[in-house]
DNA sequence: TATTCATATACGCCTAAACATATATGTTGA
DNA sequence: TCAACATATATGTTTAGGCGTATATGAATA
């Protein structure tokens, strides 16, 4: 696994965050693991767009995925070498730092905890980092046609 | 300059920095500012390969260049933006620390500072900074093809 | 001024990877 | 077992960017 050079670790690194996507799919993970159908939602980005993204970060190995029923939640993978961790964290710092970042998972926690969710995420399990922490917050908007939703 | 959004520069940073010739290159300036013709000889690359990625990084805003008779020396520019500084900052430091990277480094030492030096270099305007630090260092070894370019 | 030297750029080729669209896979529930 | 659902992968197209080779540029020197 940590066969490779530093330098090939490295490069690896750089080329799965150059991607502004997948910038934002590593910022929404960054305090938690997070169901596939919440980065749809959020980014507002087609499924086999984010799904080839995710798929990128897997082989790079800066995400895992796990199964839960017809869920897959990700979550990122912290590298064992510290001085690529380093970059890493410094990367997600930097983003939460970031007004449109700040935008995302915004909408994140509001798409999450809202009492009438969209129909695509209504019952897809939802981290429960952000659960706690935001039960207060005010729900998302409620509009006529996801009533129905709301009720199942 | 900065109109640009933190997505976009991050975006911008990591593609420059997703190439192990142009961190190699980078490694190499961390201290100093460098001459063309030290790239070319450490690296062991081609003269248009180098000139090719230093263009880009120049391109990525993440070196300048100045021009010295028919020399050219590239050094590296800071980010304004903190929180971007801070990433190239810790990459900076990570190659650093690894040995395939000082061997790198050596080599520029080397060379910079052997009483003969490669033809190509012969005349080069070497980094002020290694020479103080490395005058005391053995010099390159002597080769019977360079000597006659050592007494011009 | 012509030549040499250091460096940059142009060109053609090839691969990685981005995208949209279509389809496959695996899980749940009827 | 079949349909619906969540997600992944395949396909075809387009573009960025890597490479080597050839050539242009701009400064120094003969």
């Amino acid at each position: 696994m940590s066969e490779e050079t530093i330098l090939a670790e490295m490069e690896t690194l750089f080329m799965a965050l150059a991607d502004k996507t997948r910038l934002r799919l590593l910022n929404l993970m960054r305090e938690d693991e997070i169901c596939v159908c919440f980065f749809t939602e959020v980014l507002g980005e087609s499924q086999p767009k984010i799904s080839r993204h995710l798929a990128y970060l897997r082989n790079a190995g800066l995400v895992s995925s796990r199964r839960e029923g017809k869920w897959i939640h990700y979550s990122i993978e912290m590298p064992e070498t510290p001085s690529i961790a380093r970059i890493l964290s410094d990367t997600l710092e930097a983003l939460k730092d970031e007004d449109y970042m700040q935008e995302d998972y915004d909408k994140l926690i509001n798409v999450c905890c809202a009492v009438a969710p969209p129909v695509t995420i209504a019952r897809a399990p939802k981290p429960e980092t952000l659960l706690e922490a935001n039960m207060s917050e005010e729900p998302g908007e409620l509009e006529p046609q996801e009533i129905e939703t709301f009720l199942l």
